[in-house]
DNA sequence: GCAACGATTAACCAACACGTTAACGACTTG
DNA sequence: CAAGTCGTTAACGTGTTGGTTAATCGTTGC
């Protein structure tokens, strides 16, 4: 949970994740999609897979390649503790209408 | 959606969040609940307050507490924004029962 | 009015995050 | 095998984050 949110916390990470959205990609098209430099990206790649939100396998074709792919488990875990935040507001809907319902 | 995820990256502060889930709470409270003093989580609370994770308001009784509260539209957009990056997963597996579906 | 209290801001410091360029290892291709 | 490519790690500078104590502002209560 820690290591997803503080993932997530950078805009270039974020941008990753949306980019994957469409489908796996190699580090290379990563990096130039966000315009910037190889290094710069593979270490956020770190973190995005230290978070275990991506995983990297090899390119079948050319092995050179590191293929990049979203992985699922973080995200249900966040959705998980987001509905538990949100059950607050549930209950304050639950007084409001024990409220009313008391006749007031 | 920036400032939701910067503001979610700290632990200390999603603590604060957890303890806000069962009702509003006065900053001295919440500061010794962290076991952190007052000016560190006073920070943490304008951070929270600056992405609107919470809203503080006067103590009626005592002018001089400042009570918390949890406010909802960071936390429904930041699962709208989760939904979107699943639906990933959903296309998967409509390509999956897909592959099924035509008998191989 | 004055001391005490709750909370925030100011000033400061150690630790960390993020970007760059340079160097490296693994694989491909002629 | 030699040169080029893809990706990562190393080393470094810089800006930001998160904690502390000291000072400030508004409120309370005798």
């Amino acid at each position: 949970m820690d290591a997803t949110l503080a993932a997530l916390a950078d805009p270039t990470r974020r941008k990753v994740i949306d980019l994957l959205r469409d489908g796996p990609r190699p580090a290379g098209e990563l990096a130039e999609a966000v315009s910037m430099s190889a290094p710069a990206l593979s270490r956020h790649l770190r973190v995005l897979r230290a978070g275990g939100l991506v995983r990297a396998e090899a390119g079948g074709d050319d092995a050179r390649l590191r293929v990049y792919t979203l992985r699922p488990e973080p995200f249900t875990a966040l959705q998980a503790w987001l509905d538990q935040v949100q059950a607050f507001w549930a209950e304050q809907l639950g007084s409001f209408k024990d409220h009313v319902e008391r006749g007031r």
